[in-house]
DNA sequence: GAATTGTGTTTCATTATATGAACATTCGGT
DNA sequence: ACCGAATGTTCATATAATGAAACACAATTC
């Protein structure tokens, strides 16, 4: 492992839940010696990709990776078409919906629709969403490598709540099933009351890059809404694969409407 | 200079004009070993803060940057405010107005507000901002340190135009202007026939940490109505700095509505 | 189709840099 | 004023970075 390795292996562990770390903390986390992160993280502040907060010591993400976020929406632009999509789908659906983005091996949450209704799913941007638990999560394994399934699959599986499905075999058992039919369905695999539906897109190696979700209620959430979401989902996915510059999986479904421009009918 | 410095040195190469890099050019522009480079630029792409084309080679920023700058905002809230200022702003003067963001000292573009009228001026998030040719550099300046102005502007300061003002003590007379009544203005600093009025808003320690500007076509922005916007400007920046958790600087003026409830009185 | 130029990548002896236990310092609480 | 817990600093040792050169592979030119 390289000095580098080492210094960057840092920003792992900079997450939504804890933006912000005391030196000591991050020592004791990574495992590394205090003067070591010190130097290293010394390293990122220079680099602006950290900060140090003056009063609290504590260190922070810098704004250089603001700039960086910039530079590489203007070399792949995301953004813009995502809001659309994501935009259309609550427009069509009245629902949450968001989309999600893989980095080094993890989910997370990237953009956000909310729905106008009143009853409402809360879910913030940059969350990092377990897979086994959610529906993004499972949609995106259900297409994802046999390595990576198993990867993800051995470790522990955490129950979030009493509906968490956390045997590795009924999980791959729906995973066949969610990549047949295209979509991933989760019914309060995180959070109680709230039931969703998602589907992958795809990079230029037809591996998935990310996943589109809709989110609701279990209440507003009937099967046949579901049924009519996920399908919604696959024509989007088919979407932001394009956009995205990628391609679909040979044995991704084509579903009902095998005409591509027929997206605003359902 | 440490390894890491090395390292991270490479991500200031990457930025809106040049958003992808050769390994040969990064070794070259960043004066490094070739060998060097390459095993920094693949402990860059290990730590997913950079991605390799995989058929032209090229590096590229990753999707972690993307997570990253979805954390920081988490912790340091900018989006969502600044979106609503720029549309407050853009709603009173019917103009593109932006953010910019400071960042290993330089300024950056970070959000764009385009104005509803076809004539319009075009810009673009993750753009690096020259100080002394642009409205909001000179607002930046006008605030800085005096080490900090001193450093910028012992640098060659390029022509954009022949509008561009690149003697130093011209640019020194301008930013003690530009301090005393609160916001810049420039004409044709970077684009002929257009004209643009900026301000800072600053940090905890009072030093300026970002501007937010309007910019126009020439035709359409009259003495009158460039005053009129920097005064909107000045009482943004007021709130954009409150927002931030930082505070003004003594000096920062008061304008002709000492009472800060009456911004929508303009 | 052979030679050339231009890529990214690997090697390996040399040398500079990272390392980490212990020490120093600062801060807040009692 | 003391104590405890935190961040930051030091320095001899060990280890990883270094970079010239070689390699592999394309694309381009002769």
């Amino acid at each position: 492992m390289t000095t580098i390795d080492k210094a960057l292996s840092l920003l792992a562990c900079f997450t939504s839940d804890h933006p912000s770390h005391k030196l000591t903390d991050l020592a004791r986390v990574s495992g590394m010696n205090k003067a070591g992160v010190f130097r290293y993280l010394s390293g990122l502040v220079r680099a602006g990709v950290l900060e140090q907060d003056a009063e609290t010591r504590r260190y922070r993400l810098g704004s250089e990776v603001i700039r960086l976020a910039q530079v590489r929406d203007s070399s792949i632009p995301v953004r813009s078409w995502m809001r659309r999509l994501l935009s259309d789908i609550t427009d069509q659906t009245g629902e949450t919906c968001h989309a999600a983005l893989t980095s080094q091996g993890r989910l997370f949450t990237y953009m956000v629709n909310d729905s106008p209704k009143s009853l409402q799913v809360r879910i913030s941007p940059g969350m990092h969403l377990p897979y086994h638990a959610t529906a993004s999560g499972q949609a995106f394994l259900a297409f994802a490598s046999e390595d990576f399934v198993t990867s993800q699959l051995s470790k522990p599986l955490n129950a979030f709540t009493s509906g968490t499905v956390t045997d590795p075999t009924v999980v791959r058992d729906r995973l066949r099933h969610f990549r047949q039919q295209g979509f991933s369905l989760s019914e309060g695999g995180v959070d109680s009351d709230v039931i969703s539906v998602a589907t992958p897109f795809f990079d230029a190696a037809a591996m998935p890059a990310g996943t589109i979700a809709i989110q609701a209620p279990a209440a507003r959430m009937t099967d046949a809404i579901a049924q009519t979401g996920g399908a919604l989902l696959c024509k989007v996915a088919r979407q932001a694969t394009q956009h995205y510059g990628g391609v679909l999986p040979e044995d991704f479904p084509a579903h009902h409407s095998p005409d591509p421009v027929s997206t605003e009918t359902l």
